[in-house]
DNA sequence: CGCGCGATTGAGTAATTTCAAATCTAGTGG
DNA sequence: CCACTAGATTTGAAATTACTCAATCGCGCG
């Protein structure tokens, strides 16, 4: 996991041996099984988290006890509560894996240190962010833009991964859509 | 406005007059009209925008010819179309003013050199994006979890400037739903 | 074999959209 | 000061879409 760590850094920036390893000091590496919780609502956040292996989901449970996915995390992808995270409030997510998961995980202190003290550090979150934020606004277009079933394409053409490991009901809660529906659109049959 | 910019670093990060004037010296200003456009779809991005006046809206055009509004931006924040920034792709997105404005503007490469020779600016910008981050996940979130009417309500919590200045089609374009839907909201009248 | 979980189907209900028309409002020129 | 206009908002009614709730189906695993 090391390997993908230092890869998915110098996608960015260049790193010399010694920077790679001082850098992977700060982690920690992590097995967690199915329904195992990195955070629950209510928690303090003081972690961030990138997936070695495996796909973590973060989400909300609202007041009709509905589960909305905010998040997919595949291997590669950085995921906390970052609201929480930010502002030290308590969490309103919960963060789990949908199967299992292998993580590395780094404390906002820690991640700030490495950035104060390597320039490039902070470049390449910097970069990183803003690449998450891309995708968000993506999202929130194709929330705004398109109906369930071109959402539901447009997501597993972009993550083809997605459709092996989760459950339809989990991706409908992604979507915005009940299961009933998601399960209703690949069946036109009228 | 040269104040405002500099009040808006000065949140995040400690500058001199110097530092701050040589910060300064790679914006510029720029004052528009209603209905003149920053960006148009197919348009190459070079520049970012810090809105000192006005508001301006970032929106996509669908098939249907529906608009759809992914962004306002109020003074203090910024805007452009940061997929097409990023990736030097054509933009999909339409900016303008929803009623004139002053901004500054910053090239990308202006703002990479600012990044690169000043390691606070970075972390400003870093952090800043983090922000923005939570800002939109925090939007899919009221999307997947709230009806029109309370995602109209926060909205006008979290932003009571939107409501005196863009007409209410505007914010329906924002909140995912049609003019005459979003009328209704607030006239249940059963 | 039977349990449990996920997926599907059906029927009735609720919410939103569409399209058309009416109303309101602010700004303009006479 | 008034009439006029353009843009924004509201209202009505029908059509569409998605939701809820309940029941059923399918399948892998112990």
């Amino acid at each position: 996991m090391k390997k993908l760590l230092r890869e998915h850094f110098e996608k960015i920036i260049a790193l010399t041996d010694s920077e790679f390893d001082y850098i992977y000091d700060h982690f920690v590496f992590k097995k967690i099984i199915k329904h195992q919780f990195l955070i629950q609502q209510g928690d303090r956040v003081h972690n961030e988290y990138f997936v070695v292996k495996g796909c973590l989901k973060s989400y909300m449970i609202d007041s009709d006890d509905k589960a909305h996915i905010l998040q997919f995390a595949l291997p590669d992808w950085w995921v906390s509560d970052y609201q929480a995270l930010n502002n030290g409030s308590p969490s309103t997510l919960y963060l789990d894996s949908v199967d299992g998961a292998e993580i590395l995980s780094i404390t906002m202190e820690n991640k700030d240190k490495l950035c104060a003290e390597m320039h490039k550090v902070e470049h390449f979150f910097r970069k990183k962010t803003n690449w998450g934020y891309v995708a968000l606004q993506q999202r929130i277009l194709s929330l705004l833009n398109s109906n369930a079933k071109d959402r539901y394409e447009q997501l597993l053409k972009q993550y083809p991964a997605l459709f092996k490991t989760v459950p339809k009901q989990l991706l409908a809660s992604y979507l915005g859509v009940t299961r009933e529906t998601l399960s209703r659109l690949y069946t036109p049959a009228k």
